[in-house]
Order: structure tokens, then C-alpha cells, then sequence
DNA sequence: ATTTTCCATTAATGTAGATTAAGAACGCAC
DNA sequence: GTGCGTTCTTAATCTACATTAATGGAAAAT
């Protein structure tokens, strides 16, 4: 267990990196996305002040995200020791209650639903990151984020 | 813990129920899905033989998904409790790398592409069950899913 | 066996969101 | 300040998939 402090743009964890971390963030802003075969970031998540950011991987095994920072940022950082994970399983569990969560999302609402759900969910962080990196959490383009906000303002 | 036998069609478990258990699946199919607002059935995950299916709530929280059986089946039903779930922490691991991994499906591809994924993570089912469950579980209309086997099978 | 219900397929049309392209507004470096 | 890159917006066109509807077949009910 470490505290550190990383820069704005710093790479922190590599997708195919072993023994990957859980990390808490005291301040800042930090983001865990992955990259398909075809380059396209997809943000998977994003962890403002006092949230854990972790791949769900266990430590022996290559991770699927990447996780940077979007702001100068102080974090935590704790080893994933199987063991002592044992002694949090209620943080587990309710990580992949989000997950799943996150999957009924994906397959039943529209883009402006999911839009809105975002904006419960990070209540402080809509105007600290680019439109880009909503619209790539929410899984469409920009244009199309700019369009549904449109939409939304009208009514 | 107990064995059960389930008939086809039977309901295992609601929605909103508390107290959510664990199944491991002797003989049979189950599945797992939620209903959304507009009644539509979205299924989250087939367990077929030898796979163990739960919701990813901790027992004291209403649980999210309905679990019914899709032939008659045979399930050794466990309690979700949080002391011994600490003993199994590389399961619950596992579950949630599995959960990231949909996400990440659903986020960067298509419905063919997804398809293809279902055909090899559950080898042996796709003659087992409907067309529109296996729909359902991609996250498309069985109208999508026909024509998409249909260009399959031309090239 | 016959009726009823459910299911798979096909085709026509509709729509959410992708793609492409262009221009406007904002940085940031020099 | 002037350039230059990056981001946001708007609009035109395109495409994957949804919706609707019709048909035929299989399963279940009587």
C-alpha cells in the first residue's frame, strides 16, 4: 500500500499488465477504458474523488483495462491479495452489482436513457471531462451525444 | 444446501427477492434475465450442466434477476453466505471478469460478432434453446438474429 | 385429428445512431 | 498577438437493427 501522485495524461495500468492493482483516489480523476481491435477506446469507467478503480481480473491473470489519469490526481494503491480481498467481500459484491447493473443498462435503454442514468450516477464530473469520453462511456459517437443533448435541452 | 429437481418452466427465483441464493446445475438449463418497464424479457446468462448461476446482489439486497428453468433440471441450491463466500474469493473473481468481458462485448461489437462469441462459449446449446431466448441474450430481435444466420451461412 | 398457440422465417418500411465532412470555438505554443 | 491542434456542433448521407406484418411449420391442448 502506497499513496502517490500521478499527472494529468499518466498511464497508470496497462491493458495485458499482471499483478494488476486496486486503486483508491483521494483527489482527481482517474478513468479505466480498454482498446478494440479496430483502436477505439471504450471507457469502461470513471472514479472521481473518494472511488476504487480495479480491473476485475484476478492478480495472475493479464488485465483488460487501461487506466489513466484525466487530472493531476493523489491515489491509493493496494495489492490484490486474494486473500485479503476475502476479508472485503462485500466491496466485491457490490462491484459486481454495478456490473451487472451496467449490463442491463447496455441491453435495455436507449443512449439518452443511459445519458441520463450517467448524469445520476457522476453527478460533479459532467463538465470535468470531454464530450468525447462521455459520449465513449455511454457507447456513441460525439455527434451523436451532441444531438441527444440537443434534444434534451428542447424539451 | 439441497438438491432439487425443477420442472420446465418453473420459477426459481424473482426479481425483487431477498435473500438470493446460489444454483449449481447438475442436469438441465436454467437461465437468468430481468424485465424492464416496457415488459421485455433481456436474458443475462444460460446455465447449462455443471455451471453455477446467481445474482450478483449480496443477500440482504432485493436481487435483480429472474432465474427459470428451460428443461427439467436437477440444482444444488446454496446459501449466499457472505463469511463462506469469502472462501471462494477466486469464484467471485471469475464471475466478475466474466461480467467486464460482456460489457466490453456489448460496448465494441456487432450482433454477428457477438454471435459468434455466444456459439463458442456455450458450444452445446444452441440447438437447446429458442431462437428468440438466444436473441434475447445477444440483445436483438429474433427477426436480426435469423437474417444475420442467413448472411453466416452464405459466405 | 383438429384446433390453438407458439415459433421461425422473410420482406417492407422505419429509425437510432454511425460516418463523413465542414465550420466555429476553444485552448496552447511560440 | 498569430498559428495550430483539439474539441464541439451541425448537417447530409448511410447502415445496422427494430418494427410491422404475413406465411408456414411445429408443439401443445382439446
Amino acid at each position: 500500500m502506497a499513496t502517490i501522485t500521478v499527472k494529468k495524461g499518466e498511464i497508470i495500468q496497462r491493458s495485458g499488465a499482471l499483478n494488476s492493482k486496486v486503486y483508491f483516489v483521494n483527489s482527481g480523476l482517474l478513468r479505466g477504458y480498454t482498446i478494440d481491435e479496430k483502436g477505439k477506446e471504450h471507457i469502461f469507467i470513471f472514479a472521481p474523488e473518494n472511488w476504487t478503480i480495479a480491473d476485475a481480473q484476478a492478480p495472475e491473470f493479464p488485465c483488460d483495462l487501461f487506466i489513466d489519469a484525466l487530472e493531476d490526481s493523489t491515489i491509493t494503491v493496494f495489492q490484490k491479495d486474494i486473500t485479503q480481498e476475502g476479508k472485503n467481500v462485500e466491496a466485491l459484491i457490490k462491484r459486481m452489482s454495478v456490473l451487472q447493473k451496467r449490463i442491463i443498462m447496455l441491453m435495455s435503454y436507449s443512449a439518452m436513457e443511459r445519458f441520463e442514468h450517467f448524469i445520476e450516477t457522476y453527478p460533479n464530473i459532467l463538465k470535468r471531462v470531454p464530450q468525447k469520453m462521455i459520449a465513449s462511456y455511454l457507447g456513441i459517437t460525439p455527434e451523436a451525444l451532441s444531438t441527444i443533448k440537443k434534444r434534451k435541452g428542447k424539451k
